[in-house]
DNA sequence: TTTAGCATTCAAAACGATTGAGTGCTAAAG
DNA sequence: CTTTAGCACTCAATCGTTTTGAATGCTAAA
């Protein structure tokens, strides 16, 4: 009881949390609660910062609240409302209701919120298509089966012969309808090989080069960041170095090696926990989704070891859950 | 000379600048030096922190220094030679060159690089495209001269026909054709009123919105933004209030209501003549370049104001002028 | 016009005393 | 055996004072 409360009132005040103000919430005198702080210090779930100052909660006490307090916690879905209104609106596009969703998230909880999409990487070519720009260049477009879209500019030496051109587009949609995106590559080089495209195609290597670019596109993850300001404002971001810091992670990209992309459900990354070094005095919280074609999208949430864990943990779980739903009704 | 002095100086220590050091420069005694000051500081082109401070250069002076200085410097290109390598390899995508450039730029000189893509409002529509991807969803792509495509997925309520979309894409193909992308809305909403479409299209109404939703990204200006940390390990950043509103004028935007879109050549805004208050200890250049559409593109540079503006004007020029090369090539 | 000399100014650093929230421990009370 | 009152102790944080030193402005002599 006297942890739970600590890491409560620590959470909302960001202050070492002396026996004085426990003793008056739990009618005991500040001598017993000082005893018992005696204890759970020994165990090592709460620490000083100086030998007289009030107590805080140490990584491990962190753990044990969220293991029994928070992971126990009903499926609360009440104080979400905002969030559920985000999921009834049939008209917009899925990624858009994600990333509206991800803003505020980041803004509810004054954390840093990501979302790191499913990479498409099961996704299956839908249509390759070829259009002609000018006497020397063509645009290359790759649609999938879930309707995402990339293009690639070529450029060709000699001038572009559209029927030839018209017979390489009916080739490749032929080969390509329906192959799963990261079998692409693999495949183009097999046919090449071994059918009678080779002699078939004049701009061979640059068309095939080409499309093998336009396609990388898709395996590079879609992500979505926002939120750092609202996090600079909490008390733990006092220090210019830290802070420093945190925005040169970011901008470096190295907050998505916090992501943990492969674990199931949620996982809870507290402190030391997680690897980037620069980030140790944070939490990061990850949900994962299911998308039908078997590949795990993300959203995550950063922010100090501080944080609102009792809201924070079942407000990812249902957004992970209401994403995913998003995908199966598609 | 006092002045240069001081600039110089000031720029490469972010120190007040006192007598003595000036003294020992110009082989004066440093009350000479001090009777000099005082002049200049009457005449307002530097100032004091404190009665007993030494000086450092007011944004008239920065203003004087170049004016004089700077802008008649020759169009040195010297020291830029990592920078000429980028624009030498003719294999990469013009935007990729711009991209690396602007981070090179960032690095180069420790601050905020911004390029500011033209808006493609002067592109003309080369084809029209609509890609079935299952019983009731499409995805329409707009390709322009340039080689820019953007796409939006749409939702039929009913079956589509398969017949009747082939018609409608041939017919918007017609009809929008050379159209600059500025017109595309204007002209579609006057066909529909003035000629037989409206009878013809079935699905007029969602086709016709998702189109014009689908041309205003094009007017989306590109932008990419690189190097906010770089900028923070300046000395004028470590005010830890400084430094948050920075970060949050960024993550908000803000940042680009510095860029002077409209003006010529290259534009120099010191501290307060920009109008962002949250940046008023900034400098923000910015240079302009011609695209052959007619659209002009920035690219800016947000730094301290005290930043090193004998080699970031030239800079600023030499890399305008080699970007808008890159257009007149295409 | 330049310089030497001197009194003056003021931010920043160094120091020391005070405060107060909190602790641990002990001995008495329940 | 548990709780509580009491007391000495600790230490970060705050506040005021002093010291220091880099700079100034001004004046009178060179």
């Amino acid at each position: 009881m006297i942890l739970k409360l600590v890491v409560d009132e620590y959470i909302k005040t960001a202050e070492p949390i002396g026996s004085k103000i426990l003793s008056e919430m739990l009618n005991v005198s500040s001598a017993t609660v000082r005893n018992e702080m005696g204890i759970l210090e020994d165990l090592g779930y709460i620490e000083k910062t100086h030998t007289s100052s009030g107590r805080m909660p140490s990584e491990k006490g962190y753990r044990y609240y969220i293991e029994t307090i928070v992971k126990n916690l009903d499926e609360e879905t009440e104080g979400f409302f905002e969030f559920e209104k985000l999921f009834l609106n049939k008209e917009q596009e899925r990624d858009e209701i994600i990333k509206e969703a991800i803003d505020l998230l980041s803004q509810a909880t004054n954390c840093t919120a990501i979302s790191l999409g499913p990479n498409a990487f099961h996704s299956k070519v839908k249509k390759v298509q070829l259009v002609p720009i000018s006497s020397h260049q063509a645009i290359i477009l790759v649609i999938t089966n879930f309707g995402h879209v990339e293009s690639k500019q070529i450029t060709i030496q000699d001038e572009i012969d559209t029927e030839e051109l018209i017979k390489v587009i009916d080739l490749l949609n032929e080969l390509l309808m329906d192959t799963p995106i990261s079998k692409v590559s693999e495949k183009l080089h097999y046919e090449i090989q071994h059918s009678h495209i080779k002699e078939l195609l004049k701009y061979r290597d640059t068309i095939v080069e080409s499309f093998i670019e336009a396609f990388s596109k898709f395996a590079q993850s879609k992500y979505y960041l926002t939120g750092q300001s609202n996090m600079l404002y909490q008390p733990e971001f006092n220090d210019i170095k830290k802070l420093r810091e945190f925005i040169t992670t970011i901008e470096n990209n190295e907050i998505f090696k916090l992501v943990e992309v492969d674990s199931e459900g949620i996982s809870v990354k507290i402190g030391t926990e997680n690897q980037v070094t620069t980030m140790q005095d944070c939490t990061v919280i990850t949900s994962t989704y299911d998308t039908v074609d078997g590949d795990k999208g993300t959203i995550s949430l950063v922010g100090p070891t501080r944080m609102d864990y009792r809201r924070v943990i079942p407000l990812m779980k249902f957004l992970a859950k209401h994403i995913q739903k998003l995908y199966e009704e598609e």
